[in-house]
DNA sequence: TGATACTTGTTATTCAACAAGCATATATGT
DNA sequence: ACATATATGCTTGTTGAATAACAAGTATCA
């Protein structure tokens, strides 16, 4: 369909104007925010939501300086829609895992899906937990959000601690909503650590760490996951 | 034009002069410094480290707009003290614990010490997060300075999985680096989410399933230290 | 009298936000 | 079909507010 990945190297005048393309408006439109949001997320991921301008915004996806503050409105309204944006992106990649897992099994992919991704993901992460830092003062609705997406991943995993609880995967007196909460912060805090300078984190041994207490912890019988 | 809010105290001219305090310039600088940093801590917990303004953080303090700035130079500067007399503080705190506590031991005290300071408005860790946050971005030192401390809690807690493992409550297969890891991250992703909005953690409940996790996990023989 | 702490005056810069204009797409009339 | 009109997307011009940083002044202490 349209250009596809590399948005941010050439102009698109440039080059399609020769095309003749002869984009819908809604075409247009797509795209362009399609851009500006990929374009934000860099820029939050790599210098923080303050060092980001709607000016640099507009002019990294390949538009004019205006274009993010007339798009979007505001800034704060843009970084709002970046982190629905990245939400949505991460919840969609729950459901679309390989194959379903449920109960411990899914908890435990949750966590490898996690920390498993490739360095190009960490962008997505980063600028979220950078937003998230900024949600816990800010009075505007941005906190809001956020908090709507955390609640979101913790009722993906409380249902998770329910369904082993059910199925007998799962110690039937662990407390869904802390396991919950444990999880989602300890992978957060973690990458956190990991993205702070000069990280010593090797994200390969803490991820077999944390996978080996998971399931001495939740498991009714660890014995039959850790040979994994 | 001062925002009618008196500072934390009383006004230290107002009040002192009266009193004839003739206070050396060294205890007037101490105070000055402690005073700011007080106020910086608080505005920064409560707005973010970029709401912060220098002139607020030295009228917040009782003094005039300007001192924050003239004492501490720039804003960076003033990030990265505030950053150590937090950390300072901390490090402090578990030196100064009820009783002194080694290995497993002393890493439950750990996590039982964070998470149990219902004392303030949770005002320390709250900067310090949101200080935290920004180091992975900034380019200028603050970053470094936040990866040090960290290293400095780490360290703390992966002496303890030695001084465990070789005592013999701590399972010897365990990685001290990484127990360490997760255990610093998931304490600052909890509380990541407990200062998030609308927040539902139920902190009590995660403080008994993460400790109950470490001793599951780390424990060689878990069924001495579940009685607690 | 000199040094140190603190205050007030000022400037330069940055940037979000908006307004008015240009470019491209779509609707309408003949 | 074509031309013209209107809507929508995008760009450029501009402004006003905020504030970090410094300089020069005043108060307090040695």
């Amino acid at each position: 369909m349209k250009t596809e990945a590399p948005p941010l190297p050439a102009s698109p005048d440039a080059a399609l104007r020769q095309v003749a393309p002869r984009r819908t408006q809604i075409e247009r439109r797509t795209e362009a925010e399609a851009r500006l949001l990929a374009a934000a997320r860099e820029i939050v991921a790599r210098k923080g939501w303050v060092g980001m301008t709607l000016a640099e915004v507009g002019e990294t996806a390949g538009y004019s300086r205006g274009l993010a503050a007339h798009h979007f409105g505001s800034k704060p309204s843009l970084l709002r829609a970046l982190a629905s944006h990245i939400n949505d992106n991460f919840m969609r990649e729950l459901d679309g895992g390989p194959q379903r897992r449920d109960g411990l099994d899914a908890l435990l992919g949750f966590v490898q899906t996690y920390l498993g991704r490739s360095d190009e993901r960490w962008t997505n992460t980063r600028a979220l937990l950078l937003l998230m830092a900024e949600a816990s003062t800010d009075d505007s609705e941005t906190g809001e959000h956020l908090a709507i997406y955390n609640q979101r991943v913790l009722g993906f995993l409380e249902q998770h601690f329910h369904a082993g609880i059910a199925n007998g995967d799962i110690r039937s007196d662990i407390d869904p909503a802390s396991g919950a909460t444990v999880i989602v912060g300890a992978l957060r805090g973690v990458l956190m650590q990991k993205l702070l300078k000069n990280s010593s984190v090797n994200l390969d041994a803490v991820k077999k760490e944390l996978l080996s207490m998971m399931i001495r912890s939740f498991a009714r019988k660890p014995a039959k996951w850790l040979t994994h």
